[in-house]
DNA sequence: TAGATTGTTAATCGATTAACAATC
DNA sequence: TAGATTGTTAATCGATTAACAATC
């Protein structure tokens, strides 16, 4: 199954894989089934299976899959094996909760920088990091070798940060303005758009 | 095209369509064709017009779509053409930061409560609410008649918090805990974890 | 009229699920 | 051995895209 182009679906469930199989491990649970990962998942046991396989063999028939064996597989699988530096812009208080959110820096996930373009905001510091100016940006990513940014800033901005993030050398960006960002093909963006899900889920209304 | 069931792909694209109309309807755009959407939106013409079509007929062969009609059209099939009321828990970095954003307020979403499980953050004010403790979160939502709840609590608490809004009888819930939570079937549920959106970024990185 | 663009059908593409031989 | 569970193929299901007649 290896050498296959895997899609985005799959790739996208696999954070979820590894999320609960670290639960697991820290409840000293050794084994688990794909049938157990998709009762807890709320997904397919044989889609859990297909994912897996893509990648390689990691369980044993009859008996399920080692936890700690599948985290360290899914971590490398996931370029999570070595720490991940990431830059933010826009310091305001969706930027400031993503960085204090510290929860991925165990899966190797370390916010490295801080920027703004506010002049009231430069030098504050966030969880021990102090909010840089935006002229800064450029030499500072390059520097501290980011591959990763994160957008917080309003619309109106958030296509000349990722301008600025691409210029710098970023390899993929995590955009949570509410706006389509255009990027070169080779950088890869997700939308976390969190306007957008609220007005989807309210369709489901009665 | 009408009295199908619409998938779940199709209903998260319309507010990714009403977004970008509005921002076509401030500039004083009065038409647009699938052509232009989906330039701009980055998506196929087609997949676009089909979208559209499920509702009604709202485009007119050779001309395009009027931009105000089609917005008055989509926040109708979305629902909203009416305020909905929404509550949040968790009175954190990121539930302030929700709070605070009001981009969706134009589109009819207004948080009309706020709780929290910490004494200490009880009686706070957050964008002219007060943080209100969890005891009163039943009795609350029921009298302002809240239908989606937003859950910016920690892992360990987000079922027990979508437990009880399940109780007070919210429809939806959009869900910013990093833990798959389960609800009744009656109940929709949107799941919006920044933690593995990151992750499955690192997927791509060279 | 000529050009543009919709709505919709048919074709394609891709993702999910079922089923089962292999095997622990 | 008997029971359980994987990896994988085949079947199904669903979503996207192409194509084009209708028509503004």
């Amino acid at each position: 199954m290896k050498n296959m182009k895997i899609s985005d679906a799959v790739v996208r469930r696999l954070p979820i894989y590894l999320r609960f199989l670290n639960e697991l491990s820290k409840r000293n649970v050794h084994t688990v089934s794909s049938q157990d990962l998709g009762y807890k998942l709320d997904l397919n046991p044989a889609q859990i299976r297909k994912d897996l396989a893509y990648f390689g063999e990691f369980g044993k028939k009859g008996i399920g899959y080692d936890v700690d064996y599948l985290i360290e597989k899914i971590r490398q699988i996931l370029k999570l094996d070595k720490v991940i530096p990431v830059a933010l812009v826009g310091a305001g208080n969706l930027g400031r909760a993503l960085c204090n959110y510290n929860a991925y820096l165990k899966d190797n996930m370390k916010i490295v920088a801080v920027f703004d373009s506010m002049a009231a905001k430069i030098g504050e510091s966030i969880n021990y990091l102090k909010v840089q100016p935006m002229n800064e940006l450029k030499q500072t990513i390059q520097q501290l070798n980011v591959r990763i940014g994160i957008i917080t800033v309003p619309a109106v901005e958030a296509q000349s940060v990722a301008d600025q993030f691409v210029a710098g050398g970023v390899e993929a960006i995590l955009n949570f303005a509410p706006i389509i960002i255009k990027v070169p093909n080779e950088v890869r963006i997700h939308h976390a758009d969190f306007t957008t899900e609220l007005q989807s889920l309210a369709y489901y209304l009665d």
